[in-house]
DNA sequence: GGAACAAAGAAAATCGAAATCATCCAGCCA
DNA sequence: TGGCTGGATGATTTCGATTTTCTTTGTTCC
């Protein structure tokens, strides 16, 4: 059983989920976490058994993590699990500065209280999260750095955001979680983050930020290097 | 019957191609050229009748052009066309300012003379080609602008980029062709650019390339803001 | 008169089976 | 011996039908 990263909160609560959505998030978690490895063939009639549902809903999400870059679809072929690489790696970090320095800038410059506090509520939580509660931490996490980027005005750039969030968060799991992040003291580096935004000084909230994921991917880089 | 944009050359032409590709593509087509209207709601039935083929293929492509930001996916009520909006195609002016710059500054820090031959390539065509020949142009006006950033070694990079470029098509398509490129002369502009690009220049080249959509931009927020 | 409710109709989502396609291996020919 | 053709097998893709869900309309009750 993989852990479960718990995302993409329903409006609705008990409204009928689709089994295409269900099926999608599992997939999803299974392949961020590793339990589904890099390159694996995924074959709809192994997928049916492991998620007990029918062939079409496990189709559409397969062809929904296409575009997310998790599945490669292999014409007349099938799918499978989207392989990593050390180049791929480098350039999700590259391009993660790029595109967050701009999404912070602007959501910096369009902030209003409701941002701020919202902010502030979720690196609370995160600080309060025990890091070996991995679903849960995982979370704060991604809600933490959302939360910087969320009053960008701009939608596309902000599902750019979070598509290369989760495609780092792979190289994250595949590196080992533990101590990986006890190592240095990011607690500090996130505090730095939100104390600049929080003072809406957009220099030194992107320089740190960037520093953030340099030195995040430089220490992942080591450990990647080593399999 | 609308226009076709024939896109996404097969590897191997002869091979058979799966009922999902040949749907994605013609919907693609349809959306970006217009002939099925933002906002409009994509029924299976409609849509089976329409090109011939089951619900799964459908189904499929739809679940595709999701994520290419083309089609909406409204759980449990179906596919709509995503609308389009004058803040959408200020952003995607931005977006493609900013991701494009950096794709062409890569590309010509990693240009080899095979890029720089199917470039000149690629203008060469784009020149040759006739503006009232609207599916041919279309083809060779993406060809060119790819091809400037095609030596850029972030796949990823590349793809939003793609992505982009199709996503401002269809404001293009909206605004209507006629005198649209007429008014300016956007061949010169292009000239530009293909000469800073085979010069290596790349500050040049840039600011060429983003002086040229920020004036198409321009030109057509103007026709747009009447419709 | 208005709102809540219920039933009928339409549409989407899903399932199970049939058809299509790729792969692999044996047999054959050069 | 090496390469090629041709069928058998397993997997993918697709279709038709069923089930579930949403929407609309008509009704009843305050």
């Amino acid at each position: 059983m993989p852990i479960t990263l718990s995302s993409d909160a329903q409006s609705d609560p008990n409204a009928p989920v689709s089994a295409t959505r269900r099926v999608y998030e599992a997939l999803r978690d299974r392949i961020l976490t590793g339990y589904l490895a890099p390159g694996q063939r995924l074959k709809v009639d192994l997928l049916k058994e492991m998620l007990g549902t029918g062939a079409s809903p496990i189709r559409e999400a397969l062809s929904l993590l296409t575009s997310d870059q998790l599945v490669d679809r292999l014409d007349q072929r099938g799918f499978r699990v989207s392989p990593v690489s050390v180049g791929q790696f480098n350039e999700i970090l590259m391009l993660r500065c790029a595109l967050e320095s701009m999404a912070l800038s602007q959501s910096i410059a369009a902030a209003d209280q409701a941002w701020e506090e919202s902010l502030v509520l979720a690196h609370h939580r995160l600080t309060r999260t025990p890091r070996d509660d991995v679903p849960v931490f995982e979370a704060h996490h991604k809600t933490f750095h959302m939360s910087l980027l969320a009053a960008c005005v701009s939608p596309i750039l902000l599902k750019f955001c979070d598509q290369l969030y989760d495609l780092n968060i792979r190289y994250r799991y595949l590196a080992g979680q533990s101590g990986g992040y006890a190592a240095r003291d990011v607690a500090s580096e996130h505090a730095a983050i939100l104390h600049a935004a929080v003072d809406r000084d957009t220099q030194k909230a992107t320089d740190e930020l960037i520093q953030h994921y340099r030195r995040t991917g430089e220490f992942l880089s080591a450990r990647l290097a080593r399999l």
